[in-house]
DNA sequence: ACGAGAACCTGTTTGC
DNA sequence: TGCAAACAGGTTCTCG
């Protein structure tokens, strides 16, 4: 599911219910999501309060009192979503985490398939942490600029679509928002990481910035599995202009060209053969 | 060192 | 209709 619109999505949607308040209870449902969970991990974060709720790529960093990170990844299918005090909705049997603030609110951490995962590390020691140590700017943040990009891609001789999900290179780009900045920049996902380079990387940081401010703006892409922290549906997908839809006229202006999908690096790729160059 | 492919896990859709 | 294969928003390991 979550790309970096679709985890900011549940970030802002979880920072009034659990910013400044304090987790009175963490029920653990298995024993592990894609890794294991810390040893005591239920009684750590128990009677601690969260200062912030931050974003790093596709990651959610809540920050507790003692200067203490709780590392949050949604993988393919998870959903972080509020249910409201005194809510007695029974749990799901892919609810995996449940946590109650002070207020009786209730965040369920939900994933059929298991490729999140959540552990612990201190702010002293998030810079070097083994899940965080190498991720590459995400587009929104400052210093992302062509300049960056084609650095990042400079000597890449793989293809520039399979270069743009790299969290090595860029930080927060999954599949669909790849192939949506590729077409917007009018560069072929073919093409080889590094030519992406002068004109080319000045067209494709306003791509991808603007396709993620739009998909942020509309709460993520709701596909199959993302829900915002309230429980609805994102709606970006709506606003799609090649992911998934493979035989359709290309959307570009002036274009007469199809839709067309590959598979690269084993994903799908979506995108248009005759204005992506 | 780099890139391609498989593996992890469950659920849903597609095709024969 | 039924069953098997393909596919799904991500990451990480192995192999060549």
């Amino acid at each position: 599911m979550p790309e970096l619109p679709e985890v900011e999505t549940v970030r802002r949607g979880l920072q009034p219910v659990l910013e400044g308040r304090r987790i009175v209870t963490l029920e653990q449902r298995r024993p592990n999501l894609r890794i294991p969970f810390p040893i005591g991990f239920a009684g750590f974060v128990e009677g601690r309060r969260v200062t912030a709720l931050r974003r790093r790529a596709k990651y959610l960093l809540i920050d507790l009192e003692d200067d203490q990170v709780l590392i949050c990844h949604l993988g393919m299918s998870g959903r972080m979503v509020v249910l409201p005090a005194g809510s007695n909705q029974p749990p799901d049997k892919h609810d995996h985490v449940v946590f109650t603030t002070e207020t009786g609110e209730r965040v369920v951490y939900n994933d059929h398939r298991r490729f999140g995962l959540m552990t612990l590390t201190t702010a002293r020691d998030e810079a070097s942490h083994p899940l965080l140590a190498s991720i590459a700017l995400d587009p929104l943040q400052p210093g992302f600029d062509a300049d960056h990009l084609s650095a990042r891609l400079a000597g890449k001789k793989t293809p520039i679509k399979a270069a743009l999900l790299d969290q090595r290179v860029v930080g927060g780009v999954g599949n669909i928002y790849a192939s949506e900045a590729l077409h917007r920049a009018g560069i072929s996902p073919r093409r080889q990481a590094t030519s992406v380079a002068g004109k080319r990387a000045q067209r494709l940081v306003p791509a991808m910035v603007d396709v993620l401010n739009e998909a942020i703006a509309a709460g993520g892409s709701s596909l199959r599995d993302h829900r915002q922290a309230s429980g609805e549906l994102g709606y970006f997908q709506h606003s799609f202009r090649v992911y998934d839809r493979t035989g359709e006229p290309c959307p570009t202006r002036g274009c007469r060209g199809v839709i067309d999908r590959i598979v690269q690096a084993n994903r799908s790729t979506f995108f248009c053969g005759a204005c992506q160059r």
